[in-house]
DNA sequence: TTCATTTGCAACCATGCAGTAATATTAAAA
DNA sequence: TTTTAATATTACTGCATGGTTGCAAATGAA
């Protein structure tokens, strides 16, 4: 029988979340972002080194998910994050994953 | 200039462990973990009410990865959570989803 | 031994999606 | 207007992976 039964949209909808957050490009981004606040698409492709329509793609991707905000203008489209909860995520992860990793004398340096 | 470096590794490590968490199966098998303890693969599958050889995969996975732990004993294999970080991040991740459910006037009921 | 149960594995198919190149769109500058 | 810059979009390719089927391995019971 199934019991703890949880809506199947929830579900969903968390997998598709956490989807969201399951590529090192997009990481990139989010750290740029929560790093440095506001930034345009061209100031994330300078500062992370990929390619302006990767960029792009994934900016929008996050943008119309509810992840960042978007402000146009001029020429210029201006992205930040719009998820509180993001920082606190990614810092869960990361402190775990160091963890897992001084467990397995597999070291690892660098800022979350 | 790449700036806020973070380590090529540490991204793919934390995007690999987000996308582990993006799938409703698994998510369904870690909330049943979650509010059961310890289970067996046949309990799993009658209480989602997957295929064995789904659960089974992602049970596997899961396990590989270190998100759960197994044990074996007589024709049962037990799973249960091994990461203590999990419930903290799908309540924040549920938690978020039901804040913009509400912003958005679009109404989910159930538990995390 | 033979049979039944539980679990895992291999092979397959279909879908999703990341990356890229080229082009389109938008807006400002000349 | 023409040109330039910034961003988005489209079409395409290749790869990863979720679900399924069928079978194998392991274990215990008859």
């Amino acid at each position: 029988m199934k019991k703890n039964m949880v809506p199947e949209v929830l579900l969903e909808r968390v997998a598709r979340r956490f989807k969201l957050l399951s590529e090192p490009v997009r990481l990139d981004l989010l750290n740029q972002l929560q790093a440095r606040g506001e930034m345009s698409v061209q100031e994330l492709v300078e500062a992370t080194g990929h390619m302006q329509a990767n960029v792009s793609k994934h900016l929008g991707l996050m943008a119309r998910e509810g992840l960042l905000a978007r402000r146009k203008e001029g020429l210029n489209v201006y992205y930040s994050i719009a998820d509180p909860t993001l920082s606190a995520l990614c810092t869960l992860v990361c402190g775990q994953i160091r963890q897992e990793a001084f467990e397995t004398q597999d070291m690892m340096s660098g800022e979350s």
